[in-house]
DNA sequence: TGCAAGTTGTAGAT
DNA sequence: ATCTACAACTTGCA
């Protein structure tokens, strides 16, 4: 038996079935044309290594994998191949073999992203194949919420964000996978692939297998399952908290940061994050529940809004250039943060846990273990290392959350660093959190720090937050001479945030930012970039409407 | 041009 | 628990 040809779907950050277009897109073009669909799942050398993406998201990726194969297997009998290379690399070669008529990939916003969807695309021109592509990952089509922006510029401003929302209607119902009806999806023959070089990538590899060194379970990483099944459990199950009652009253600043046994939030950003679960999905099962109860006035804090940050940071993040660095970015103010050698020695402290205040230390040891951290607490960190006390530059923060974060993102991640360095959208710098009142207040016992830092536990609570302020003999006591045992105060945070709040001030006083030339001021309004955007290759004639009732 | 608001500050007084 | 001073930013709207 041979090919005659074949419809190829990229998985990509869609790792699910269910409400997945672009899925539901090669399933109708494969079932029209009688051709076996072909799902691929690329491990790139290039990001799925050790230096580039840590070990807790490593393995959420790899769950997530396999537990798509699994669901594609029994809902429709086709095999998900997951492949060990360069998209860009291997993409011609796969057309070829398997005679590829259409590939079928949702959009990526991200510069990498796109470059590489580029890449991918150039190398199979020529090649007689027909690329199709599909909005899936926001809740709406950015196209059409820029259609309604007096400029087509993406506002700024969350309150300006949630007029255009309020104009577009609620997007659109999440659908169902269309696989696994009549007739069955044709299988691709097996033939085919024997003795294929692709054939040995069949199943998904593990940890050990792409470089890792503790390939093993780890208690510490089963907090986060990958997975559509987990996402939409998880999903359900704080849906239905108190009958509902939870997700209704839900009010951001009001959960805690130290809630890390009982979490209070959703912890649903790393199925989000990797397309296991449907924001639309997560949308409509919102408002459906928002019609039954009363909920909180505040639609920036409630649980709704939430969904709306994504949504408002990506339309951002597309439309803007350099979004993830300072230089060349038109909205982050230009600061003369300490980068390079001057950086290092800070930086390492704080990316180690090593600052001397158990709050940051603690909640940096929860992200490289956990690969999660509460909002806040990323608040906390991104403070302390930029604007608060160590004046290091944003974006080395912004990598180390690459790095561990299972729901990195580049949006959010790009704007909650410049939210938090007062680079963009956040402007009161004098509003300073410090490393020891906020640690009392949300974790007056030191619970929190007593979990992380084990070595702190013996330590009298009224130092827990303080440990310098213990004479010496209660740190002997409790087995943790500061300095010795647990490190001495990186910086004096009262002293630190001071001079820091006066650098501030001059930075913001020279008013410069990221997409200005070297010491040119500006006057007034925002740098204007012509170039083309994330989102500026698609017809808007795509753009679809449903008036919120 | 003036004024209000900005998802989630702190320290100290009441 | 709720207030006020701190020192004072930007954006959006009237």
């Amino acid at each position: 038996m041979s090919l005659s040809g074949s419809v190829l779907h990229w998985f990509r950050r869609d790792l699910r079935t269910g409400d997945n277009r672009a899925l539901n897109r090669s399933i109708s073009l494969a079932e029209k044309s009688n051709l076996p669909l072909i799902p691929v799942f690329f491990l790139d050398p290039e990001y799925h290594n050790p230096t580039a993406c840590g070990p807790v998201r490593m393995r959420f990726v790899l769950e997530a994998v396999s537990s798509l194969q699994q669901s594609l297997h029994d809902k429709c009998g086709s095999h998900l191949r997951v492949i060990c290379a360069r998209p860009p690399d291997i993409f011609p070669e796969l057309v070829r073999r398997w005679k590829v008529n259409t590939l079928v990939f949702e959009y990526e916003y991200a510069p990498s992203e796109r470059a590489r969807d580029e890449a991918v695309m150039a190398n199979v021109q020529g090649l007689d194949v027909e690329v199709v592509r599909e909005h899936g990952f926001m809740l709406y089509n950015p196209n059409y919420l820029l259609q309604n922006t007096k400029d087509g510029k993406a506002p700024t401003k969350m309150s300006s964000f949630f007029t255009l929302v309020d104009e577009a209607g609620d997007p659109e119902e999440p659908i169902e996978f269309a696989g696994g009806r009549e007739p069955e999806l044709a299988p691709c023959p097996d033939e085919v692939l024997k003795n294929d070089k692709i054939d040995r990538y069949l199943s998904v590899p593990n940890l050990s297998d792409l470089g890792y060194e503790n390939g093993k379970r780890d208690k510490r990483w089963e907090h986060f399952p990958g997975g559509e099944q987990e996402g939409i459990k998880r999903m359900e199950e704080f849906l239905s908290r108190e009958g509902g009652k939870v997700a209704a009253r839900f009010s951001k600043p009001d959960t805690s940061p130290a809630a890390f046994r009982k979490r209070e939030t959703t912890l649903l950003s790393p199925y989000l994050a990797l397309g296991c679960l449907s924001s639309r999905m997560f949308h409509s099962r919102l408002r459906e529940l928002e019609e039954n109860y009363k909920v909180a006035e505040m639609p920036q804090t409630r649980l709704w809004g939430q969904l709306m940050w994504r949504e408002h940071f990506w339309l951002l993040a597309g439309t803007s250039p350099e979004f993830h660095r300072m230089d060349g970015n038109p909205i982050c103010r230009r600061i003369d943060w300490h980068t390079g050698k001057e950086a290092e020695p800070l930086l390492k402290a704080w990316a180690e846990a090593k600052t001397g205040y158990p709050w940051i230390d603690a909640l940096m040891t929860q992200l490289k273990t956990e690969g999660f951290v509460h909002h806040l607490g990323r608040h906390s960190l991104a403070c302390f290392l930029t604007r608060g006390d160590l004046w290091v530059s944003w974006e080395e923060g912004y990598k180390v959350f690459e790095h561990y974060l299972i729901d990195y993102d580049y949006a959010m991640n790009s704007a909650n660093w410049m939210w938090l360095s007062c680079s963009a959208f956040f402007a009161m710098y004098y509003r300073v959190y410090s490393p020891v009142a906020f640690a009392k207040k949300w974790d007056k016992e030191g619970k929190f720090i007593k979990h992380y830092l084990p070595i702190l536990r013996k330590l009298p609570t009224k130092y827990i937050h303080e440990p310098w302020k213990a004479p010496k003999d209660v740190q002997e006591m409790a087995g943790c001479v500061v300095g010795k045992d647990y490190p001495e105060r990186i910086v004096d945070h009262g002293k630190a945030s001071k001079e820091n709040i006066a650098r501030m001030k001059e930075s913001y006083a020279r008013n410069e930012y990221g997409a200005d030339k070297g010491g040119h001021k500006r006057k007034n309004g925002k740098a204007k970039s012509s170039e083309p955007h994330a989102y500026s290759n698609e017809p808007s004639s795509k753009a679809k409407r449903q008036k919120r009732k």
